[in-house]
This record gives C-alpha cells, sequence and structure tokens, in this order.
DNA sequence: TAGATTGTTAATCGATTAACAATC
DNA sequence: TAGATTGTTAATCGATTAACAATC
C-alpha cells in the first residue's frame, strides 16, 4: 500500500537523460537555442546567463537551471562557450538534422520566407515551393521552381517534408492545411489568420505578430 | 511585528480590477482575443471555453479562470458571447483604441505586411512605411508612399507611433533601432534575425518561427 | 427535464527567485 | 589574489488540473 514516492535521480527538478522534455523546457531551450545561433554569427565565443537573459528576458537563474539539469556546460567566471553550447542544446531537442519543409504561396510573404535564412539557420531548409495559381507555376523563387499544389503527395514522399509552412490567404489555408493531413505531415505553421481544423495528431503553429504587440501594448500603456 | 498577510479580496489566484495584469494572464488574454477575433469573422456567435481551448492549446479550465477573475462572461450551457467577450478582453487589455505603427523595409516581407490585415484586425494600422533605398522610396505600397527614413522623427511625433515594425535585412536592423529608440518609439518589432540593443525602456519583441518549429519538432520526434 | 457548460474550489505541480558557495 | 559567473539549494509564487455544484 505504500508507494515509491521518490526515485534516486530524486526532486523532477532538474530533467532526466532520456525523458521528454516538458513543454517549458523545450520552449526556453529553443530559445536560448535562437540567440546563441545569432550570437556565433556575430563572432561571439562565450555568452553569460545574464546576456542570455536580456535577450530572451528569461531570469538568469532559471537559464543556469535548465543547462544545469543536462550537465555541466559552462566555465566559472566565464560563461558557456556559443558553440558547444548550440550543439548540446542541438542533441538535447534531438534537432541536430536537417529537416525539410513545403512552403505555400509564392506571394510577397512567400518569397520573403524562402529567400530568407530564418528558417536554414536552424536546420529546416525549404526544398519545395507550391502555388494554386497556374499562371505563377514554373516560376523561379529563389533556387526553386514554383510547383502545382497537385505534386504534393509526391514531394512530400520523395522529400520527407515534416513542415509545412502556409503563406497563403486566409481562404486558401484550409484547403492547404487539409491536403497536407492527407498527405501525412504532422506539423503546419500557419502565416494566415485562419482558424485551422485539423485532427488531434496535427500540431498547428499560427503566427500572431498582432497578438505578441497588444501584449506588449499593454504593458507599455500600464 | 506581525505583518498582515492577507487581503480582504484574498488569494491572489483572481485578479483584481486596476491592478497590473500578470505577465501570464495578459499573454493568454491577448491569445484568446485572436481566436475570438477569427471566429466573429467567421461568423461564429457563442464560443465555449473547450474551443478555445483547441486552438490557443491552454486548458479549458485556465480559460474559464482566467476570464472569471474579471466577471462572469460566459452563459451557463451555452459558452462566451463572442462579440461581447471581445470588448471585455479589450477592455481588460487597455487595447480598445487604434494604435499606429511604422513600418520599416519596403522589400518582400514589408509589402505583406503592408498589405495584409493581421495587424489591422487587432486595431493596429500602419501609417508610414520606410525605406532606406532612394531608389524606392516614392513608390506606392498599398495605399501609402515610402517616406525616406529621415523623415522618421516628424512621423512618429506627427502620427503618434507607438510601434516599429523591421522587416528590413540584419545588417540593418540596429540602425534602423537606434533611430526608433532616439525617436522615442518603446515598442520594436524585429523580423530580422538580429539581436538588438536597446535601452532598458524599450521592449523588442522577435519574430521567431524556426524557434517555433523547433518545438514542434521535438514533441512529435519524441 | 436532460444535456451542456460555466464558475469555483482545492490540491498539485512546475516556474521563479534570491542567495551563496564553488571555482574559473 | 580579486572579480566574475556558474551550479545548486531552498523558499515562494503562479499555473495547471480534476472535480463538481450551479444554472442556462
Amino acid at each position: 500500500m505504500v508507494e515509491v514516492i521518490e526515485e534516486f535521480d530524486a526532486a523532477g527538478a532538474f530533467p532526466v537523460e532520456g525523458e521528454r522534455l516538458s513543454l517549458g523546457v523545450a520552449a526556453r531551450l529553443s530559445r536560448y537555442l535562437q540567440v546563441l545561433t545569432q550570437a556565433r554569427k556575430m563572432g561571439r565565443e562565450t555568452i553569460s546567463s545574464q546576456e542570455l537573459s536580456e535577450y530572451t528576458h528569461i531570469n538568469p537563474t532559471q537559464i543556469r537551471r535548465d543547462l544545469s539539469g543536462f550537465g555541466k556546460f559552462g566555465k566559472r567566471g566565464v560563461g558557456y562557450n556559443v558553440d558547444s553550447l548550440v550543439s548540446e542544446i542541438r542533441k538535447i531537442l534531438r534537432t541536430s538534422g536537417q529537416h525539410n519543409i513545403a512552403l505555400f504561396g509564392a506571394g510577397n510573404l512567400g518569397q520573403a520566407i524562402a529567400t530568407s535564412s530564418i528558417f536554414a539557420d536552424h536546420g529546416f531548409q525549404v526544398v519545395a515551393v507550391f502555388d494554386s495559381d497556374p499562371s505563377v507555376v514554373g516560376n523561379p523563387i529563389g533556387e526553386l521552381t514554383v510547383r502545382d499544389i497537385g505534386d504534393l503527395p509526391a514531394v512530400v514522399s520523395e522529400e520527407e517534408i515534416v513542415v509545412g509552412v502556409l503563406a497563403v490567404p486566409a481562404e486558401a489555408a484550409q484547403d492547404v492545411a487539409d491536403r497536407l493531413v492527407k498527405a501525412g505531415v504532422k506539423i503546419i505553421f500557419n502565416y494566415s489568420e485562419q482558424l485551422l481544423q485539423v485532427p488531434p495528431e496535427v500540431t498547428v503553429h499560427t503566427s500572431s505578430p498582432a497578438v505578441d504587440l497588444l501584449y506588449a501594448l499593454y504593458f507599455y500603456l500600464a
């Protein structure tokens, strides 16, 4: 009748190697990675939890705590080595590899995404661009050629697409989402304001700059 | 020597009218607003905490709890009236008004932002577009004309700009941020991957779609 | 009435923070 | 050595959740 309520690795305060990260930890590690990636581009060799805190708005103690759960990555009096911390976090997030993206919509937003390094810096590569407008199919976009949306099922399996990015008008978003679901893609990044209906095993992230602004504005006005 | 440790309104569990919202509550209310705004566009009259939960990934009990702290907005057995909940939340966030934005960069991303309704739906209006390239200054973009970045100080005070949105290349971002700070703008929305140095009273939000993807991917792979 | 969904409680869990010894 | 910054503890605070009476 007595349950074992403590494990030897104890407390639950520290993530255990091999176990699934909590939502919060995974989100924060991703933020650190974003800042570290950029800091590396700027030629920084080390960074302190204090500096990471300034860019992420996450408390420095929280940062040290998050990292120390996985190893002793820092050097006292110095900080963290940017390069090695990037690879440690990538290992923890199991996203060291390259992942392929399909982009939908070859308008202004689609072109901006296809030619930006914002995804590439994090190991995501746009390998196909689709549009439903026959008049733009065949046009070049970055190093790719715009394809017809009918090719989607073939491309998903050939190119191992894991993410679909929607840069289409709100009216078209649900249709593309349906096609992605049918093709077996489980992660959708939605730049339109459309609320998407998807089965429970599919994750939708909707970009919402205006929401972030509302939030910032509240603290500005209050 | 005995401190008063309880107030009559008690518990801290419920936000008190007039007090500053916690970061978490403000962020969640903004999310609800985003979904409600879109639901209204789609002609929905009522929505349940369950449905709000599906779109925001926030627990339905948490949603009811957040809302009930400010009033009894729902109807048992029915849900929340979309229209009235939108205006209640706007009142709480004190963002019922119209707020003016200056956009920087008239490239693909800038054009996409200027012509999208994603900001307008939430009471943000792009009232000026700037570019540092003299060859695009004077060009039309949506209903606006691209202006020279030198006009910024005048425009900020004339148009009461509260937010600057950066859709410029990473190399140009810090310069624009410096100009915004000098002109007195306190909220910057950064679409570039550049880490921005700003004084403590200025808030920077950096858009990071790749970070969201990393995070989604972790839970997909794990 | 029967079904649905809110408003609210109470219990638990994870996040946050200050503080500081360890150590580079 | 002196200064800086990590790793870690312990205490507190807010978020999360299940459960259910109230009531539309």
